[in-house]
DNA sequence: CATAAGTCTGGGAACGCTCTCAGAGATCGC
DNA sequence: GCGATCTCTGAGAGCGTTCCCAGACTTATG
């Protein structure tokens, strides 16, 4: 069943049917009515690929998700949330939503090469890209579309992304910390290579420096973005007595809560806990946190791209969203 | 960039370059050598959709998820992992992965709708199917291809799909609280329009009858996949005083355990409590649960859906797993 | 009333592949 | 040595759309 067979059951012609789909002027109200009922009748579909042969325009947008198992489903609601985010944005326009996850210890190098072979997608959203992603880099040298959901590597000014500010919120987590009274402020970064940690580490320092207090290597320690991490790192701080953790994201405060639990310390009178994203998770632990809406920026990331699209927006676009500090139990007791 | 241009530059007719790039018997190997050599150089990638056109095969396959935002990124990470199965079964064979999900509060009917009106897929996963579903009906009406990650709602004969034993596995679960002495055994279940929970409840009575235990309609509950749903369950049935509860799900275990400790009950000792799934938050709570690697169930629908697409198998299938149970101390203390 | 502008419709080409067919040349069997 | 078979290659048609152009008919304009 095609164009020509609907065409010719409502007796007109190919151009017309097609015309009245794609809902164009100039099709008298008569005809427009009587190929409408023989589409219903026929429960008729235009065929995507022969329309995308022509337009040169699928009406699809991948999401690239490199990260390993354990990240995507494990403890870490971030991609769940943020696919929500693109799902809705892009079932709001009618595009559909290609879904490209790594393998479970999958090379990046593969990775890249699996997202690039197939050309379904118009374009391309990209999350957790690190320093030389070798993914970015193709991308990049072949000007293909995409936009990220942090800030690029080395804020590559030619790529377009939405993230949040990363470096001011730190800082208002580390004021609040230090309003309350901490001074010996620790901080567990999530991937170091990924700039949105590179960021929460920078605001963390900007903020001790304005309050004249040192940056101690020792109260720093770099992990991943999941549970276990923070309570490893949890344990390399120990020792050094903070009264204060910064974690980079909240499956790590969750980690940072096993390890002070199991040292028998008390949130917040021993050491106060601060996390990042405010996952589903943050409230049920009563953490204090970084509220963004991960669903948010999924959203506007995949409007973003399909604005860039459909050229109603000139390449590229930095788009930083602002954050708000949610205060609960683990930073001012209760 | 096209098969023309490679041809010309190879020096070869576009048949040839069809030739080389689908691996075709037939091309002396010195010319083969030469095409390639093009390929690579212009860094060529044929247009999926002219293929499609012709082949009427896209290599994409679609993945439909009707539940509302908080099942799917909440805390329950059933579907993240039930993707991540289909994504790597897709993978291995090259095809690509399309995800339709259901916006928050967003009508069945309008979901089937628009998941059934683009047509870039070569076949569906469908999940969490309720009776009477109209993406189920309408697929099963207009014979379109799909494969179900649960028994079908009447245990329609006509559709493949890849289950768990679930009426097995309950009844293992059951045996198990018997055998550790227990005699008032609760059970909260999913939504009893899913099959999935209609199974597990199935199990469940058969087992206490086999004992020959009542089935007492106040120890069971009628929930929903999801933590607040067990709270609220658990809140329901402790008035009965069970000395064990089976839930229908992990996450509904979790939310019975907030409301036992909140009562000040132990499990164990007071109530023992079993969940189903084994997602990741079974272990770390320490939660006897039935294992069914929901990530296999993922990927053996997604090959079986491959199979039908490419003709290697005749449809309709149908692919139960089995399960096991995994004993923790929700059940026999430490 | 003649011309211009606007509305509506149909036909043909093109998008970039795959597939079938035909034919040329090499190899084989008897 | 000669038809039969196998290997290799190219040309043409066709997949189901959209887009451009031409033409018919209607309505406005001076």
């Amino acid at each position: 069943m095609n164009l020509e067979d609907i065409a010719e059951k409502a007796g007109v012609s190919r151009s017309t049917v097609s015309r009245v789909i794609n809902n164009e002027r100039y099709v008298s109200e008569k005809v427009r009515q009587r190929v409408l009922q023989v589409i219903a009748e026929e429960n008729f579909r235009p065929n995507p690929a022969a329309r995308t042969l022509v337009t040169r325009r699928s009406g699809i947008i991948g999401t690239a998700i490199p990260q390993t198992t354990n990240v995507f489903f494990g403890d870490n609601s971030y991609y769940p949330m943020l696919l929500q985010g693109v799902a809705e944005a892009v079932n709001q326009r009618d595009y559909a939503l290609l879904l490209y996850l790594a393998e479970e210890q999958e090379e990046r190098e593969n990775f890249a090469e699996r997202v690039v072979r197939q050309r379904h997608a118009d374009g391309l959203i990209l999350s957790s890209v690190i320093e030389g992603d070798p993914l970015f880099t193709y991308l990049l040298k072949h000007d293909r579309r995409f936009v990220m959901v942090e800030t690029p590597p080395r804020h590559e000014e030619r790529v377009s992304y939405v993230t949040v500010d990363n470096v001011a919120a730190a800082e208002t987590v580390v004021n609040h910390l230090i309003a309350i009274g901490r001074r010996r402020i620790a901080k567990i970064t999530g991937q170091i290579n990924i700039m949105d940690a590179v960021e929460r580490l920078e605001g963390y320092q900007n903020a001790l420096r304005a309050h004249g207090l040192p940056v101690d290597p020792n109260l720093i320690v770099h992990g991943r973005f999941h549970r276990a991490a923070g309570y490893e790192g949890m344990k390399q701080l120990l020792p050094h007595k903070p009264d204060a953790v910064f974690a980079g994201g909240d499956t790590i405060a969750l980690g940072a809560l096993d390890a002070l639990t199991e040292a028998g310390l008390c949130v917040p009178e021993d050491v106060a806990l601060v996390g990042f994203d405010d996952l589903d998770v943050a409230e049920r632990a009563q953490l204090t946190t970084i509220n963004h809406s991960v669903q948010y920026v999924g959203s506007r990331a995949a409007t973003l791209l399909m604005d860039l699209i459909e050229g109603r927006l000139e390449h590229p676009q930095h788009i930083v969203l602002p954050t708000r500090l949610v205060i609960r139990r683990s930073t001012v007791g209760s």
